[in-house]
DNA sequence: ATTATATATCGCAAATATACGATATGAAAT
DNA sequence: ATTTCATATCGTATATTTGCGATATATAAT
């Protein structure tokens, strides 16, 4: 790979593809999951819903965490995590893009596929 | 890693980590804003469009071919692709999914952070 | 038939992501 | 003060992704 070749594309490319990445594990899917159950946010019992050692699960919650996707506040002995759904719809809302595009495409007729 | 790890976890959860890999990458992000628009959907634009190499760009099309996200036909001597909408609304739809489960939820009021 | 052009594929190097044991940190209980 | 428990971080092995030159393939033009 070049010499960081993120700064060829565009600031919005790139944050679209940043949140893409921090969802592109099955393990973070799960966790997102959990915490939008709010079956409960302790650190702890999501390692136990998932099939991977907590140091793994502790990792995965750092990139999501690092994101924005979501807050975790320290209680004590434990740590508690919970979706922020700011950030998160945010992200989701993104992928309008690309329907806009179409709909404001000026040839719409000249389709090959 | 430890031998396929992906069992472990649901298949809806795993479709959409899979969605979200396709396009966790600013090159894919920008490749499908250019068939968005639907400007060209020739394959010798498309890599004219990006600060990538012919065989890079021709790498990240077969990503997003394979996972569905676009559709490619041989037009002569050239390559033509499109966006398969179905499909891209699709999995966009899926994240859907987590303000369901949060709706669902018993205890909203449940929130540490 | 030969050549030019467009795209896909191969092979490899470098970068990044993933997993986990071991260990550090820090609060709570004894 | 010491131990226990929950979580984070470090170090490291392995796997996956990315990028690109070289090359294959296949159509079109000469």
């Amino acid at each position: 790979m070049a010499i960081n070749r993120k700064m060829d594309f565009q600031a919005d490319e790139i944050a679209l593809a940043d949140f893409a990445k921090a969802i592109a594990h099955p393990a973070r899917i799960a966790i997102l999951k959990i915490l939008a159950q709010q079956k409960s946010c302790i650190c702890g019992e999501i390692v136990e819903g998932l099939p991977l050692a907590q140091a793994t699960v502790s990792q995965h919650l750092k990139e999501l965490k690092v994101i924005g996707l979501i807050k975790g506040t320290i209680e004590g002995k434990t740590s508690c995590y919970c979706i922020d759904w700011e950030v998160f719809n945010a992200f989701v809302g993104q992928f309008g893009v690309f329907a806009e595009l179409a709909q404001n495409a000026p040839n719409q007729s000249q389709s090959c596929c």
